[in-house]
DNA sequence: ATGGCAATGTTTCATTGA
């Protein structure tokens, strides 16, 4: 089983791709982040033609999350947002799939260290890690899959000395994602040998791309008997290539049934 | 073999992203 992860950074505009994506790699789930779309928006029709079906909360312009679900799969229990923490900005979606609980997260991006949103950011994440304590005592087979905005080591930048401090790197924002590892899930991507310098996200300025000046800010973490069964974990930074690509590249795991 | 911001909204620039 294939689980996949990718902020497209517009649905509307990267559908093509995504299309060929889903085609080359056939994952069994995709949880998708940025999709920019409101509901009435969403290409479902599209995404069935693909062999899809598409669990999706999103809004116009900004943020907006969706899980697509290979067909002759279900998806079932579907839950947007976090319960009982009403929230304008469309940023989670969660399902269960073939015995998995699927959380799909776009994480604030948090914007400066010290700024409103970044105190927004942090406070957010708290709520998640309380709600992923609460989600993994029900499921004991839970992936929590997305956009963290947050590269977790130094070795998840390029220049460690260039970013310390900063947003997407300062400490507080690494404690709270180590908050959910605490919680008792796994970052698939450090089960394995991994390249140096593995990055999933690079700015559209300044050549980042070709120069690999990126950060691994997507994440796929998995509990206990979902790391298990976990065969590889990987960035495709394929798909950053060629015309019009998401500024993200796709992430994916490999479950053994 | 990659490519020198991109997407959205209402525009001819502002805002946001990371």
């Amino acid at each position: 089983m294939i689980l996949a992860a990718w902020n497209v950074n517009s649905l509307n505009i990267r559908l093509p791709r995504l299309v060929e994506w889903l085609a080359a790699n056939k994952p069994d789930v995709v949880c998708l982040q940025e999709t920019k779309l409101e509901d009435h928006k969403f290409p479902v029709v599209d995404i069935a033609a693909a062999g899809y079906a598409a669990h999706f909360a999103g809004q116009k312009t900004y943020n907006g999350v969706a899980i697509l679900v290979r067909e002759g799969l279900a998806a079932t229990d579907v839950v947007a947002g976090v319960p009982g923490r009403p929230d304008e900005q469309k940023r989670v979606i969660a399902a269960t799939i073939a015995g998995i609980r699927v959380i799909n997260l776009y994480v604030p991006n948090g914007q400066a260290v010290d700024s409103d949103k970044y105190r927004y950011k942090l406070d957010w994440c708290g709520a998640i890690a309380g709600y992923l304590r609460d989600v993994l005592s029900r499921h004991p087979n839970l992936a929590v899959m997305g956009d963290f905005n947050v590269a977790p080591e130094d070795r998840d930048v390029h220049d460690p000395a260039l970013w310390a401090g900063q947003v997407l790197c300062s400490e507080p924002e690494r404690a709270a994602f180590r908050l959910f590892l605490a919680a008792g899930l796994k970052d698939s991507f450090r089960l394995f040998e991994q390249p140096p310098k593995s990055f999933s996200w690079w700015d559209y300025r300044q050549l980042a791309f070709p120069k690999n000046h990126g950060l691994r800010i997507d994440h796929i973490l998995l509990s206990p008997p979902l790391a298990a069964r976990c065969m590889s974990s990987r960035i495709d930074r394929n798909a950053r290539k060629g015309l019009k690509p998401s500024d993200h590249a796709p992430i994916l795991v490999e479950l053994r049934d």
